[in-house]
Parts: C-alpha cells; structure tokens; sequence
DNA sequence: GACGGCCATCCTACCAGAAGGTAGACAAAG
DNA sequence: CTTTGTCTACCTTCTGGTAGGATGGCCGTC
C-alpha cells in the first residue's frame, strides 16, 4: 500500500530544496547523495542523468501547482480570498523556511543556461501561473468583488511579478516579514472600497 | 592617459554578463578565457579567486548603481520623473539584451550558496537601492507630486519587488515587452490624479 | 644614451578534487 | 530466474587554483 519506491521521492525531494538553495548549477548528485544517505550511482538507476532529475522535478512541482489551483477553485469561491490564499501559502513556506522560493521562480532566472528540456517546464509554469490568475481576477472584476486598475491580464502579470519580487527580497534581506509587507497592501488594493 | 589595464576590466564586464545569465555557478574562468581571448591563469593573476572576481565585480557594480541614483538626484527634479528614469534604464537594458537582468538580483536568488562576502556586497545593493526608492517616494508624497497608499518605505519595497519580478517576467516568457507592461501601470498608480 | 633591476602581464604546465556518468557485481523479492 | 535497487570501482571532463618561466615597459644610475 505504501508508495513504491520511496526512494526515488526522496531524491526529488532532496533536489528540490537544493534547487531552491542554489538552483540548476547549485547542487551535485553527491550533495544527494549524502543527504539522502545512497551512493551517487544509486541516484542514476532511478534518473539516468541530471535533466531527467530537474525535468521530473519540475514536471511534479507543476502538477502540485496545478492542482493547488485546481483546489483553490473548488475551496474558496471569493476571488479576493483565492489570491490571499494564494500569497498565504508562500508567506507560510517562507516563513517556516520549508521551501522560501518557488523553484521555477528561481529557475528561470537562469533560464539562459538551462537545458532546453528544464526551460520549456520552467516557461510552462509561468504561462499556467498567469493564466489562472488572469481567470481570477477576471472573475472577480466581472462579479465586481475586486477593484482592478487595467485588463486582468495586465493585473495578473503584475500581480506575479510581485510576488516573485517579494520572494526576492524576503531572501535578499534574510527577513520572511518583508513578503508579507509587499503582498499586504497588493491585495487590499485590489479590494473594494466603498 | 587611458585606463591602465583595460584586461581586468574586459573580465569584470564578461564575467558580469555571465553572471547575468546564470548566476555564480553559471560560469568559469575557462569561459571568461575564452570570451577575452586570454589563459585561465592569466585571470588568476588580475583576480586570485573567484571571490575576489565576483567581489570587486559587486562592488563596481554597486558603485555604477549609486552614481547613477546620484546622478537622477541632479538631473531630474520630479519624483515621478526619477522613478520613471529608474525603470526606463532597465526597460532598455532588456530591450537590447545588453544586461537583461540586475546583477544584485540574480545573485540574490541565490544566496544561500553565495559565498559571504558576495552574499554581503548583494544584500547592501538590496538596503540602498531601497533605501533611495524610499526617499525619492517620501519626497514625492510631501510635495504633493506622488499618491502613496501606505507608507514611502512599504512602497518602496514594493515598487522593488515589481520591478525585480519584471525582469523575470520578461526572462521567462521571453519577451521584453512584459517588463514595460508591468512597470507602466505602476508608475501611472504613483501619478496624481485629479 | 646604455645598463641593469624591478615589476606587471601573460604564458605553459601542472595539480587535486568535484562534476556527471558508466560497468558490472551482488542481494533480495516476486 | 528475472527484475529492482543498491553497491564498488572506474572514467572523463571540468573546476578553481598554483608554480615558475618568458616578455617587455619603466625606472634610476652611471
């Protein structure tokens, strides 16, 4: 019954947080290897090379995402409530330092020497990310439970390059208060004011 | 009269764009070798270790950044006017691809495997450039010439944060144009309206 | 002006360790 | 008796870094 193979979760695992450490040039399958407590050579019978590590990685990492939306949507109806949802899990994983960085975040900005195979996933992340916020502030513009300035889309984009920015700075200045400072008063704009 | 050594400065500027497009472990010294068309060794000479590469790279980079903040401060009078200077420089360097990306930004991002004294140099790049924001906004807000939603200093940690997840907009779909997309409507929030 | 020393620059050659990866043996489970 | 997972041992290439020798400009001295 339990999952088959663990191991191979594991190292997923493992890979992951060092992503978001250092990203693609940041870690070695020896760094694996020791915190997983296997061989490096293990490490290649369950992903032959690094791409296959880092594309599978990201693959999963987008369908938990896609799935968090998925959630989102079927959770909380208020569009308000979906984008402080949204921003709440990222204030609590850095505030809990479980995983301070979305790892495609960090990933694109090395876009330029990643391999192509990493870059399409990575790109594809962003795309999916946008749209569905572009769907929920449309929704909430049309329903007129949010205030927005320009198009959803314009809004969606902007709204994600904050947050990204506030991962940013939260890192930069070693303080996880400062993402919420940012996100704060991102959404009390996009309330309703009487 | 011309500047001695003009090979310390052909590494600092290859070693900066390779910096810009992966990061500190994005790079080598047998690439800068090959760029500047000199030996592995030879660089070693101009810079014993890589630390003190990318250090002193920071370090000039940060010096650049403050001359060009000073240099706003003389030139343009209108807050607006600055803080529209300051994203337009950017909005270029993505355009023509020069330098599509903050130094102190990507480095940022990865921190936690940033040797200490870069990891040092980066994050006083973060406290004065938002340090300047801070004042340019707190000018503009009690001359009437900005309208802030909360205080100089929260606004300025997210006119950073934005325009930093700009840049990694415009990276990770590959298009410059999302930059100004994204930075336009945030200036036009900060302007009067009647 | 010639001479020798100094020093900055660049070179070839080399090193140790880390990188990603391979080959093949072994054990356990089905 | 094959499959799955792990191991040891090994390979090649890259990595940051070192040692020491050539070159050549600049200096003060004779």
């Amino acid at each position: 019954m339990s999952n088959l193979s663990t191991t191979s979760d594991d190292i997923l695992a493992c890979a992951r947080s060092l992503i978001v450490a250092g990203g693609y040039n940041g870690f070695s399958y020896a760094d694996i290897a020791d915190v997983v407590g296997i061989r490096k050579a293990s490490i290649h019978h369950h992903f032959p090379s690094k791409v296959d590590l880092v594309r599978t990685l990201v693959a999963r990492y987008r369908e938990e995402a896609e799935a968090g939306m998925a959630n989102l949507e079927l959770q909380v109806s208020d569009p308000l409530e979906q984008l402080r949802s949204y921003a709440g899990y990222w204030e609590a994983c850095i505030a809990d330092a479980s995983a301070p960085f979305c790892v495609c975040a960090l990933l694109a900005s090395q876009l330029p020497v990643l391999p192509a195979e990493v870059g399409l996933e990575v790109r594809a992340h962003f795309r999916s990310l946008s749209a569905w916020l572009t769907s929920v502030l449309e929704r909430g513009a049309r329903h007129g439970q949010l205030q927005l300035m320009s198009t959803p889309r314009a809004e969606a984009e902007a709204f994600m390059a904050t947050v990204h920015g506030a991962m940013l700075s939260a890192r930069a200045y070693g303080d996880p208060k400062i993402f919420g400072a940012v996100t704060g008063p991102l959404l009390e704009r996009l309330q309703i004011r009487s």
